[in-house]
DNA sequence: CTAATATTGTTCAACCATTCACATTTAGAC
DNA sequence: GTCTAAATGTGAATGGTTGAACAATATTAG
């Protein structure tokens, strides 16, 4: 995975808190407030007031010295940056339990992705229909994911074939894949990975469990 | 959420790294692979073997020089130091798309997890059967906690509905979670919270994705 | 209109994390 | 046995991130 968009110097520790910072803002916008502060937002998060100034300066003055920072503007001002005030095709493979939850869940629109299409190697599964999609077979992946022009796609698959997957995801032109299949995957320089596994997590934790 | 473990002085994000070490080594165990080094398993996840080395040497020496690291040897160390080389009964709470798929997953038991006992507020899915457990009513989570000792718990209710599971996990004496609605618990000091949200995956990646 | 308060954006210092480099040890070849 | 190649564990050097502090500016109250 690539660490720093070409040509921006901005850190990609920076970025991965934008969307931190967006969740927030949105629950905000909810709440009806107006205005907030790098202290509120700050307080919210656990984030420090002043890594919130520092990383929002990178890229622009958002706030008013005194007032603080209205939140609708803020938040239409991070969805432009990250290039989420649009909705990305989304593509699904594998849809086992997990990948029917993701392929039902109505979180993703609000936030700038779209589940487009669902794919499955099992004869069983393709044909069947979840929400207003089809799942459709591994073999016409390609094929369809150009068509679409997706360029973002989630893996459910099992670990073993997950490997296999993203090199045919990649070939098809997706640039930006969310794994959860417990296994690193090697993939070209430009093409960005993310990975969810919640055993990782849980273990995190447990180093701290002492009695 | 705490940073340290009382009395041990290691960074919190050198914990973060040895369960994925510990899914490498896993996976080398698979591949019936006796001897590692840091320069291969930096390799496989994309960490230098200086990194692998520092981290490593925060708990104790494992390797041997010129032959590197036995892997089971290794895996069982790891295992101990993150305490999974045990059982934690774990507790699931909100059993719709999410929690049936994650009650479903056999990818807990084999790495130090065991989904215990399900909850919902929803009448009409109390009763329900999944797999060999019973979903069990939100009124009867405490008690039912407590009986069991569960100190890990994983949430995947509506976001509305988290903080007050949250606050009710911990009154019951819960001591981990994981969550997976999108928005930040506030939970006493001595409570870890870990977050799952695919979105702000997502939404790191877009930033990248310039035409 | 002035003073008091709040808050930004930014600089700089402190802190933390990563990488480098090497002495040391081990295994294996000859 | 000796030599070579491989690899560890670690102290020092580097690089990056965070937090404290402050000048500048806006708002509010009197
Ligand atoms: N269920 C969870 O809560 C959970 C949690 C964490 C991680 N995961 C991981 O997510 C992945 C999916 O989990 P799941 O529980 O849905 O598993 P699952 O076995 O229910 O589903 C896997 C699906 O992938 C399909 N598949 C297999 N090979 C394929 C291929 N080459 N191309 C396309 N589809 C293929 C299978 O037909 C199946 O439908 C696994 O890697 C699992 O480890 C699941
Ligand atoms: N499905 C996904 O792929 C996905 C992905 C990311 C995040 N999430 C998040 O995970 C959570 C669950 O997602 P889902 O798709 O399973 O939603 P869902 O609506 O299918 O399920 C939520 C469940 O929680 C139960 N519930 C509500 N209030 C409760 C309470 N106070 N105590 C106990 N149970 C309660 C409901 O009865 C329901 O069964 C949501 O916060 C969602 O944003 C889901």
């Amino acid at each position: 995975m690539v660490n720093e968009g070409p040509g921006s110097g901005i850190p990609d520790i920076v970025i991965g808190r934008l969307p931190i910072y967006l969740r927030a803002l949105n629950r905000m916008l909810q709440e009806d407030k107006e205005y907030t502060s790098s202290h509120d937002l700050g307080q919210r998060l656990g984030i420090s007031s002043a890594q919130i100034r520092k990383d929002l300066s990178h890229f622009g003055e958002f706030g008013k010295q005194g007032t603080g920072y209205n939140v609708s503007y803020l938040y239409e001002q991070i969805r432009h940056i990250l290039q989420v005030d649009r909705q990305w095709p989304m593509a699904v493979v594998g849809v086992g339990d997990l990948g029917r939850a993701i392929a039902n869940y109505r979180g993703f629109v609000p936030r700038g992705f779209r589940v487009v299409s669902l794919f499955d190697a099992d004869p069983a599964k393709v044909g069947d229909r979840i929400g207003d999609l089809t799942v459709l077979s591994f073999e016409v992946m390609t094929t369809e994911i150009k068509r679409q022009g997706v360029q973002v796609a989630m893996v459910a698959v099992p670990a073993e074939a997950a490997q296999q997957v993203a090199d045919q995801l990649v070939e098809a032109g997706v640039r930006a894949i969310l794994n959860y299949a417990p296994i690193m995957l090697a993939v070209p320089e430009d093409v960005h990975v993310q990975y969810i596994d919640p055993v990782i997590h849980l273990q995190r934790m447990t180093y701290y469990l002492k009695p």
